[in-house]
RNA sequence: GGGUAGGUUGAGCAGGUGGUGAGCUCCGCUGACUGUAGAUCAGCCGUCUUCGACUGUGGGGGUUCGAUUCCCUCCCUACCCA
């Protein structure tokens, strides 16, 4: 069956090559792409409509980016992949001339559940802007990334909550794996790189049937999808001990899809884990919450609006070099548009910055300390107490 | 001086022509956010000993079993006329 041949000829689009470590399974690497190479392990904002939300591509380099994310779904209904092919491909539309990764819009078939009817063929969609039927199947989740031009397509796949019933998790990782086939079958582009993704909920049987399933496709990399979605850190854990155990001495790239927390970052990275994208340091930004090496702050918070120390006084962003938190509550809270870009541009920087502290510690064995510091961090701000304790000032 | 419309919990408003005014939106306080329908959402937002209780509709007085509502008077605001 699918026996066929991988779907480049003649040199790869992609090369990945690393180096074990003294660190669990970690390694570090180095991914060539069309648009450029890419330490591992590496984080990837995301930039779903063409744009990393209020950042520019200059922002994202300043903050050490080196690869972003694009999404089929929202593309294709907004411009619309054709438009942006005729406009000269994703890179040169956004003016990012760095590499791109395109999600396939299987996301958007468990986020827009209520919108969306699935079948063996694909999924139709009521288009979340005007209602509009839209049609994705892993072959037009193919095209639409063609025409994007990413250096990175996803194969189309279906993830479900990871609560649901056995069976349902089944049927969803099969029909993914059939998908993952017909993904191989029509991607043509020799300058494209195709990632297959492993479902199977937090099921640890199904998830070693889908790593083994999936690793057997001709693909150039290898993602982890269906994990932070409300299971917990141990179920998380697990599921990832599996995939890599099932995975064996592949070597291609292993992306998990979707993580981003700082300590969850930790946790991937020992089990094999190369890549992760995420909208959380983003996302959160843009609602007040910055990270930093005082734990998590939201500016949001009475106590900071007479703050004139920076975020984070270890960090190198602009937003920590020229304000303060009282300035940064005080855009918050006008509602100003320059909050959303100094807030991200930090977070960012901050999320990046991580990435780059993890690999030096693998470099030199420092994993376990730079964890627990990390950890500490969090500890302190980022753990909620239940019932906070009368404060006298 | 005369007239009109008003004075409701930080602000702005609903409501209320005799029988529970704590209802809304801002502001404010706190929390959430993991392949982005989210520069969003949720809770709280008079006081207290907070599964309840109390106070509160500009001030004062009157009628009434009962007044935020009706009557008298005073104060304040906006506008109109002198």
């Amino acid at each position: 069956m699918p026996s066929s041949p991988s779907p480049t000829s003649g040199t790869p689009p992609i090369s990945f090559s690393f180096t074990p470590t003294t660190t669990g399974r970690a390694r570090l690497g180095r991914l060539a792409t069309p648009h450029g190479d890419i330490d591992t392990p590496q984080f990837m904002p995301v930039g779903t409509q063409a744009t990393v939300k209020s950042l520019t591509p200059s922002d994202l380099r300043n903050a050490g980016t080196q690869i972003i994310l694009g999404n089929t779904y929202h593309l294709s209904l907004r411009p619309g992949a054709e438009r942006v092919a005729r406009l000269g491909g994703l890179h040169r539309f956004m003016a990012w001339d760095g590499p791109i990764l395109t999600d396939s819009g299987g996301f958007q078939v468990f986020s827009l559940a209520h919108l969306r009817q699935v079948d063996d063929d694909g999924v139709t969609f009521a288009s979340h802007l005007d209602g509009s039927p839209q049609r994705l199947t892993p072959e037009r989740s193919m095209e639409i990334q063609t025409l994007l031009g990413s250096d990175i397509a996803m194969a189309f796949d279906q993830l479900v909550d990871p609560t649901l019933a056995r069976a349902e998790v089944e049927e969803a990782m099969v029909r993914t794996h059939r998908w993952a086939e017909r993904c191989v079958a029509a991607h043509q582009r020799a300058d494209q790189a195709l990632f297959g993704i492993i479902q199977g909920g937090v099921d640890l049987q199904l998830r070693r049937r889908s790593s083994t399933e999936i690793a057997g496709l001709p693909f150039d990399g290898l993602a982890v999808g269906g994990l932070s979605v409300g299971e917990s850190k141990a179920a998380m854990a697990a599921t990832l001990d599996v995939v890599a155990e099932a995975l064996g001495d592949d070597p291609r790239v292993r992306y998990l899809m979707g993580v981003g927390a700082p300590l969850d970052f930790f946790a991937g990275v020992e089990r094999g884990i190369d890549l992760f994208d995420c909208v959380l340091p983003t996302r959160v930004a843009r609602n007040g919450q910055l990270w930093t090496r005082e734990g998590r702050l939201n500016l949001r918070n009475a106590r900071f609006v007479d703050d004139a120390a920076p975020l984070d006084a270890e960090c190198p962003c602009e937003t920590c070099r020229d304000y303060s938190r009282a300035y940064l509550a005080h855009l918050f809270r006008a509602e100003e548009l320059l909050a959303y870009r100094l807030a991200s541009v930090h977070n960012l920087t901050y999320t990046l910055d991580l990435m780059r502290a993890i690999r030096a510690a693998l470099a030199d064995g420092s994993f376990a300390s730079l964890r627990e510091t990390v950890a500490g961090h969090y500890e302190r701000a980022g753990t909620k107490p239940s019932k906070p304790p009368v404060t006298a000032r």
